[in-house]
DNA sequence: CACGTCTCTGAAAACGTTTACGGATGGAGG
DNA sequence: CCTCCATCCGTAAACGTTTTCAGAGACGTG
């Protein structure tokens, strides 16, 4: 027990040579007699294979990198859920990155790929910048991007189409009657703030509802920055009917303000999140809330890192899923359980 | 580009030897002028190093385990956040088992331990069993454990005494003058519930309340089952006016059941739950819970773990937590926000 | 009996690092 | 001019595997 058994540990007390106990406890064709002798002494032994030494040779690690922003978010939580099983059951392990939506830390799990601890990369970068574009193109190992990604960079893909979730909301606000309707982002230089955003103006011009600056606040996706940025729209626009929120989380920060502001939900004011996460069904009321599909979205995202590593060389593929509203009582108040 | 340039040919790019340049690369005392050399070529080839030679040679992976039954539980979550930036600042990457609370894949996680992919383990086994024991023992680098372990088992221990937390719920809810305490559990065979199960009992002897098995309902640590359970237990005894829930989680489900049968949370029916996840804050009303210190407890057990990492050979060492009593509306109507 | 074929095994190289050791060089001191 | 020491660097071994190659027997066939 001093000293970790090795090959050559079994191979001296098997009376054989290391590459026979390879070939034993790689299950390749041995005489019976001969695999028998081995097999007893590794066992007797507690013998346990090396990764390291075995990765050095076979230029993999069986581990899978995921990095996103913060494991507190469940939108990222509800992916791990997906593909941590879908990994394990295709023998890799997951390597878990929180990169605080750090440019600078996620182009350090970039470089990771390099040093070839993982084969291959599962990311979720809230920001794309020059420095991410050049490191996917120089990736020596598979990369699938959860997000929006420029036309024509060479990973695969997951994107949900979040424009289109964002009219689905506008559209069923609208459609209850609600026409002073404030929208509460997250900030506008990351991807999904910028795509919110952008839904957004078009969704009430689709509508033929005047875009208003004032009914328009930007925080941060956690909920106290959504309480705060709900609280100045709220003071800003005291007529709102309305409140599109970017984030389940924001919701929630949304709906504590209104509480204590004394306004009734949904009959004074209406509020709606992203991203359908479990706080949707735990909140009170219930939240109203656009799937982007993170189960969906991590499951694919997993299926297409498996596929490409297990046969390289294709042309990056994208997919996308479609988003669903799910409606509840924090919209339609007649719905309340 | 082709292949991934090696410390063999930064060496034969610069005119030096692989030595030098192991040195150049680790921050050796070395000749400027070779340095210089050595480090324009390596960054011209977009050199990183190989971390599964490095893990051979230097015997350390700088990677950590963290091994819990479901990464979709808050507690763990919350544990998850405190581990992960503190293994970072020491340089440790995190990797992430989750086992469905099975002991057979908790057994492999501490076999992996001997492949030497991680450099140490923290593990929240929900049932320890003598495979565990075995494991513990016989482990060939540090283990962490989150939750209670028999006297003298060999691995450093974060745990908290749920005894006195179950006490703190109980009294609070007799002192609001209830006396239908009920109880809804987690499985028996498993850690947590074993010892909320004894520590219910014991805090309804101590008050001198009549211990009725018919109060006591056990399903799993879920929404779901907690939902389901709640509801046999309200069925049976409708008198009931207090609910003790194992776990946020329970809890909630809890709260849809009475909901739905028309109780009012607290006025009919108080509600507690254990854990005191971002949970207990969301859900309506606001659920008192006895906090057990997740936070807290992640934090210490990445301390112990560090801590052994630089200086093996101690004793081990047990941490305990305090629980602490947070009351919220779910029992104390009046402090309705 | 010579030969080919097949099955099993061992020797050795290779993966990409780190590091112990000793050789070369140059300057200081006698 | 010789010796000594310090400084810098290269050679080679080692970490624990996997895998290639070829040798050793056994056996059947002509």
């Amino acid at each position: 027990m001093s000293d970790e058994p090795t090959i050559t540990t079994i191979a001296r007390r098997a009376g054989v040579s290391i590459a026979s106990v390879s070939r034993v406890l790689n299950g390749l064709p041995t005489r019976a007699e001969t695999e028998r002798r081995v097999m007893s002494v590794a066992r007797e032994l507690g013998y346990v294979p090396n990764s390291a030494a075995r990765s050095l040779k076979s230029r993999r690690s069986n581990q899978i990198g995921f990095a996103m922003a913060d494991i507190g978010n469940p939108v990222y939580l509800a992916m791990v859920r997906e593909i941590q099983p879908m990994l394990k059951a295709a023998g890799y392990r997951l390597v878990l990155h929180s990169t605080n939506a750090d440019a600078a830390d996620e182009i350090d799990v970039l470089r990771g790929l390099g040093e070839r601890y993982i084969d291959g990369l599962i990311m979720i970068p809230l920001r794309v910048t020059d420095g991410h574009l050049e490191m996917f193109a120089a990736a020596r190992a598979p990369i699938v991007v959860i997000g929006s990604v420029p036309e024509g960079t060479p990973v695969d893909n997951v994107r949900v189409d979040s424009r289109a979730g964002v009219r689905l909301v506008v559209q069923h606000l609208h459609g209850l009657g609600r026409r002073r309707i404030g929208f509460v982002n997250g900030p506008l230089d990351t991807v999904p703030g910028a795509a919110r955003s952008a839904a957004y103006a078009e969704a009430l011009e689709t509508l033929g509802l005047p875009y208003d600056r004032n009914l328009v606040e930007v925080g941060d996706f956690y909920r106290a920055d959504g309480a705060r940025a709900a609280a100045r729209l709220l003071e800003r626009v005291p007529d709102l009917d309305a409140l599109l929120c970017a984030n389940d989380l924001i919701a929630l920060g949304a709906l504590d303000v209104l509480r204590r502001a004394g306004r009734r939900v949904p009959e004074d004011v209406a509020v709606a999140g992203m991203d359908d996460t479990d706080l949707a069904t735990i909140a009170w009321p219930p939240l109203t809330s656009v799937s982007l599909g993170s189960a969906e979205r991590g499951r694919a995202a997993a299926e297409l890192l498996l596929d490409r590593l297990d046969r390289d060389g294709r042309a990056p593929r994208t997919v996308t899923v479609e988003p669903r509203l799910v409606t509840r009582a924090s919209t339609m108040g007649e719905e309340t359980p």
